[in-house]
DNA sequence: ACGCGTGTTACTGT
DNA sequence: GACAGTAACACGCG
């Protein structure tokens, strides 16, 4: 479920309350993708203090003392739980127990969830850290359609199928422009919106769920939201469904 | 009760 | 070969 906003809140979280924390042991229920071996796995971390959870495009990452980085993804519904004494979730992937007998466990009853032991690094920026320039240069040169723009990984990550309807919105673009004819000034409006709907998103989850670590929260959702029926100055708000809805009004301006 | 849903990949057709 | 469109994964939730 989480984008990057979700992901944010739930690493700050995390980190809140994993810090300083003592690897004992790794339980590896369902983890088809894991990139190496149970037993490797369980070697590389035993032992280790976790010394920072952090959001990285639509992972968080969990790093160790020597260094060593456990990646999670969550795909579409992993969910994470603490617990005390012993994990007792429905459809566990990996189970984290630290040595004061506490512990994180990460569900996902689709089995999709993944975990990454010391994922590569990529030059793909966040969203969070992506410039104009690269954003123009990007744009340019595909005539794809904005939002799947948004929400390629390898362009840009951690914007997801909602947060890109919002962005989209708040920048007055058409969901379905052409990257190529989205002109500079528009694309400048497209960067500020990322930022300012993903700041403001973040804003909202921790006001109404400060100490969340998994779910969502998407009432505040101005566009993609299917309990409201205008935008805030009162447009129709359309709906175009393809494998997953686009959710858009026609204040937004089509570039083609 | 039952319709809806977030990410990714694999597959189709152009 | 690049790109567009779609379903499947299999439940939780309201």
């Amino acid at each position: 479920m989480p984008e990057f906003p979700d992901l944010q809140v739930f690493a700050r979280n995390l980190n809140k309350k994993l810090a300083d924390k003592t690897v004992k042991a790794i339980t590896v229920h369902k983890a088809p993708k894991l990139n190496v071996t149970h037993q490797e796995l369980q070697d590389t971390l035993h032992g280790q203090r976790l010394t920072k959870v952090y959001r990285d495009g639509k992972e968080l990452y969990i790093q160790f003392s020597k260094g060593d980085v456990l990646a999670l993804h969550l795909m579409l519904h992993g969910k994470l739980f603490l617990y005390g004494g012993k994990s007792d979730n429905k459809y566990p992937v990996i189970d984290i127990l630290f040595t004061d007998d506490t512990g994180l466990v990460l569900t996902d009853f689709q089995g999709a969830a993944k975990p990454t032991l010391n994922p590569a690094e990529t030059d793909v920026p966040d969203a969070d850290e992506a410039n104009i320039t690269y954003l123009k240069q990007k744009l340019g040169k595909t005539k794809t359609a904005v939002k799947t723009v948004l929400l390629d990984q390898k362009i840009i990550r951690g914007i997801g199928n909602a947060y890109a309807d919002e962005i989209l919105w708040e920048a007055r673009i058409s969901p379905f422009s052409a990257g190529n004819k989205i002109p500079e000034d528009k694309v400048e409006d497209l960067l500020k919106a990322i930022r300012s709907v993903l700041k403001h998103a973040e804003e909202e989850i921790v006001k109404s769920d400060p100490d969340i670590i998994a779910g969502e929260i998407r009432d505040f959702m101005l566009i993609h939201n299917a309990k409201k029926k205008k935008s805030p100055t009162g447009k129709d708000i359309l709906i175009k469904k393809a494998s997953r809805k686009t959710y858009y009004t026609e204040e937004q301006e089509l570039f083609d």
